[in-house]
RNA sequence: GGGCGAUUACCAGAGUGGCCAAAUGGGGCAGACUGUAAAUCUGCUGGUAGUACCUUCGGUGGUUCGAAUCCAUCAUCGCCCA
């Protein structure tokens, strides 16, 4: 008896949100859409912590999708998001969203109107010259910006102004993509458990062979300033792959930026909730048993 | 045993008589965020009732109107000579 087009499950990294998607998946027959913008990428697997073994016959979704050294983004992620909800509601199933990436979650369960807006590479040598302040200048002469991101570099001041120049010549092309009524679960683990875990975690995943997994993304041809942009694990790993960090520097300064992660996604999420969203939050100790049951509860799905 | 140098808030580290609750960086905490979001950016960070008061700069005792800053002494650490 309820009208959950979706349920979504988000929560800081190392709280266990794959686990309890899949127990869940197995428990109620469900299809997973991954809200994760890292596990995209084919081969970056322990260091975005896939955890594929986990998922047994659950069928999951936009895990895998783009190759290592390629960039997605939100617009995209929303574009494919669609699709895989789509299918899934086809054959008659219901999605679960499973992922710690804020804006990802909350661009679809909002329904964010984003323009598919093209690169528009002469507009961007013409002002590829310019320093942040001229373009700051050049953007107040627009009245409203659609692009409502913070405009504090070059990079995405250009991109600002290229986003409302081809909408002021052409009409885009913008898919309508409305909220979603979605069940949220938030899995609530205690900060200095969380801290632990992550920890622990780190040193496993570096002895499960996380750093022969960047080094052989970098041999087969991804420059290291790729993997440096997708951030924690490859940022440092390569670092110190390329020799700029020690091991000791590198582990060092990787955990923290994982703690730090963390508390940002934290964050977002309360600030969903600010936003509007209820989120049901549920104890990251609980048996596993217990949190699906609880979900189911919320679901009114009988056990 | 002798000589010199250190000792500052969670950490590192400035400050060397008043403008010092003490620069700066890191960490931590809180927040913002519709096209890099595992990114980027902002605020706070001794205590309390928020421009005021209280307790701080290794310990103790002095000098001074006034000390993190000067003096004495004790403690700990480091380097040098034995």
């Amino acid at each position: 008896m309820n009208s959950y087009e979706l349920i979504t499950i988000l929560g800081p990294t190392a709280s266990g949100k794959t686990s309890l998607a899949v127990a869940l998946a197995k428990a109620i027959d469900l299809e997973i859409i991954s809200g994760d913008s890292r596990q995209v990428y084919r081969r970056m697997d322990i260091g975005t912590g896939k955890d594929l073994s986990e998922y047994g016959s659950v069928p999951y979704h936009l895990i895998d999708i783009c190759d290592a050294g390629e960039k997605y983004n939100v617009f995209e992620f929303q574009h494919d998001f669609a699709k895989a909800f789509a299918e899934i509601k086809a054959k008659g199933k219901l999605p679960i969203l499973c992922g710690g990436t804020g804006m990802y979650i909350e661009s679809v369960l909002k329904g964010y109107k984003l323009l598919a807006v093209p690169e528009n590479r002469e507009l961007r040598e013409q002002l590829s010259g310019f320093t942040l302040d001229e373009l700051t200048v050049k953007l107040s002469t627009y009245k409203e910006l659609h692009n409502k991101t913070d405009v504090d570099s070059v990079k995405r001041a250009i991109r600002a102004i290229e986003i409302e120049e081809y909408y002021r010549t052409k009409t885009p092309d913008v898919t309508e993509f409305s909220p979603i009524n979605s069940l949220i679960i938030g899995v609530d683990i205690d900060r200095d458990l969380r801290r632990e875990k992550i920890t622990k975690r780190l040193k496993s995943r570096l002895e499960e062979g996380m750093i022969e997994e960047v080094r052989s993304i970098i041999e087969s041809g991804v420059s290291p300033d790729d993997l440096i942009y997708y951030g924690l694990e490859y940022k440092y790993l390569t670092l110190y792959i390329i020799g700029q960090l020690t091991f000791d520097e590198m582990f060092a300064q990787l955990e923290m930026a994982i703690h730090q992660f963390a508390k940002r996604q934290m964050t977002w999420f309360r600030g969903m909730e600010r936003r509007g969203f209820t989120i049901h939050w549920v104890d990251a100790m609980l048996p596993m048993e217990e949190k699906v049951n609880s979900i189911c509860q919320l679901m009114n799905v009988p056990i």
